[in-house]
RNA sequence: GGAGAAAUACCCAAGUGGCUGAAGGGGCUCCCCUGCUAAGGGAGUAGUAGGUGAGAAGCCUAGCGAGGGUUCAAAUCCCUCUUUCUCCGCCA
């Protein structure tokens, strides 16, 4: 959610900023629904104060036993064009709420406009395996070494969901623990929310109204607002954790992560280079939240990017860092990079965490604030995730790097202890 | 799933239609008094959101779990919802 008194005060800045998503805003429209909403209010409220010293007036005459049918009359009459404004203000309200809300965040100074092809590499760590023999792409592998079922996975769940079975099962859940491990020891709390969300979360995290019918709904066929949904990611419940409250600054940062799975419709959206485990209904990943005042959230930026750069880089995998366009970072975002391991079989880099900062757009949206000390005011705070990883992308990235000719795989040293052997065959 | 009870400020709590934006207590802040393992006295203590102002000045509006309604007037009466507690049922 953007400000109304900045989208008032600097049309033009605002405007700028959203037009590096190539988002056209109507931001006229709201300006002028901003001024018959304050004209109401004027109008209104001064009924009310009209009616308020009629009300006191009355409640004197009739302690006195004196007749008060004059004011009262007069009050009856104030109060059906009280009655009549009010409606009216409501209306103009949600109209000028649900223009506002649809309004996407504003990309910092810094982000470039333009969609994925503008995006910035901002390095590459390692390099790309070579192999002196044919390698072969993860499905393949996961399947040859009974690590993932596609088949049965599909007898279950239908298209778009797998089974993890054995080894595929004991890595899986070996990145998990590897994971939250390293979040520990980096000093965040582990959280392990609900997997069921009211409609309330997923506004409040930026994703609803637009994404209302891209998440599974378990239940609110009549009205969403009052149905639940699977969280397509843990951020959907992090971010909401404080929401309506208003926080004492010496709590912030709060740094959390949680483990789900996620749930996602991503209809429409198979192409063949995303088979096997690259896109899929429901996914494990790890995900990073923190809240932290406008002072602090650059640096607790960096450090999320960082913490997810460490764990790619314990696990030995060639990865980038995309600094992403303006077009390309999801609409609750202010900047996000990406980190993308390089998949051997597909040739591509495939994204395993995406770091963002969405400034204080979420906050507005779920209302958490904290107190500023300076001042003694509340104030929105910023919020910012990242994956801290999707296991569902490095898995395939695992099996595909660090493939053996014989058609084993080579476990990564940091997991082993968890998986109990070095070489899966 | 059913029945009942409750929700008031940082905490406890009074308040069944009008001088209640809210008694009283605790806590906290400040001041005064007194020297001794602390006590007493006094003052302050609804934050917030919105409108209008150059304005963290005034003035106004809203705000007693949330949303509606009745009324000239609602913390107080009515309806719906949420949460908590108690009891009953269900529990792969």
């Amino acid at each position: 959610m953007l400000d109304i008194r900045m989208i008032i005060e600097d049309k033009q800045k605002v405007a700028d900023a959203l037009s590096k998503r190539g988002y056209v805003a109507d931001l006229d429209n709201i300006i002028v629904l901003d001024k018959t909403r304050r004209s109401i209010i004027a109008q209104v409220e001064s009924k009310k104060a009209q009616r308020n010293k009629a009300s006191e007036q009355i409640a004197v005459l009739k302690r006195n036993k004196q007749d008060a049918s004059e004011l009262i009359e007069q009050s009856t009459t104030i109060g059906v064009d009280i009655k009549q404004l009010d409606n009216h203000l409501a209306e103009v309200e949600k109209q000028l709420f649900d223009a506002v809300a649809l309004l996407p965040n504003m990309p910092d100074d810094d982000i470039i406009a333009g969609d994925k092809e503008q995006n910035v590499v901002l390095r590459q760590i390692g390099s790309k395996p070579t192999f002196d023999f044919a390698p072969k792409n993860h499905v393949e592998l996961c399947t040859a070494l009974g690590m993932i079922d596609y088949e049965r996975g599909v007898k279950l769940g239908g298209n778009g969901y797998w089974i993890y079975r054995n080894k595929g099962a004991l890595l899986e859940w070996a990145l998990l623990n590897f994971f939250v491990e390293q979040h520990l020891a980096d000093g965040y709390e582990f959280i392990l929310p609900p997997h069921m969300l009211t409609y309330k979360c997923g506004f409040g995290a930026g994703q609803f109204p637009k994404f209302t019918d891209e998440v599974y709904w378990i239940d609110g066929e009549q009205d969403r607002t009052k149905g639940q949904f699977m969280l397509p990611t843990a951020e959907t419940s992090l971010v909401n954790m404080y929401s309506g409250e208003t926080l004492a600054q010496k709590s912030l940062p709060i740094k959390l992560f949680a483990y789900t799975p996620c749930y996602r419709k991503e209809a429409g959206s198979y192409r063949s280079e995303e088979r096997g485990m690259i896109r899929g209904h429901q996914f494990n990943k790890v995900e990073m939240l923190c809240f932290a005042t406008p002072e602090q959230s650059q640096a607790i930026f960096e450090e999320m990017v960082a913490k997810a750069e460490r764990l790619v880089t314990l696990l030995g995998l060639h990865y980038q860092v995309s600094k992403l366009a303006g077009a390309d970072i999801s609409a609750s975002m202010a900047r996000t990079y990406d980190i993308e391991v390089w998949l051997p079989s597909m040739g591509i880099y495939k994204e395993v965490s995406s770091v963002s900062n969405s400034n204080d757009y979420q906050a507005r949206r779920n209302n958490t604030r904290y107190r500023d000390d300076a001042t003694g005011k509340p104030r929105y705070l910023h919020t910012l995730n990242g994956s801290g990883l999707a296991t569902s992308r490095v898995i395939p990235a695992i099996v595909e790097q660090f493939q053996n000719a014989d058609g084993s795989v080579n476990v990564p040293q940091v997991l082993q202890k968890w998986t109990g052997c070095a070489v899966i065959k």
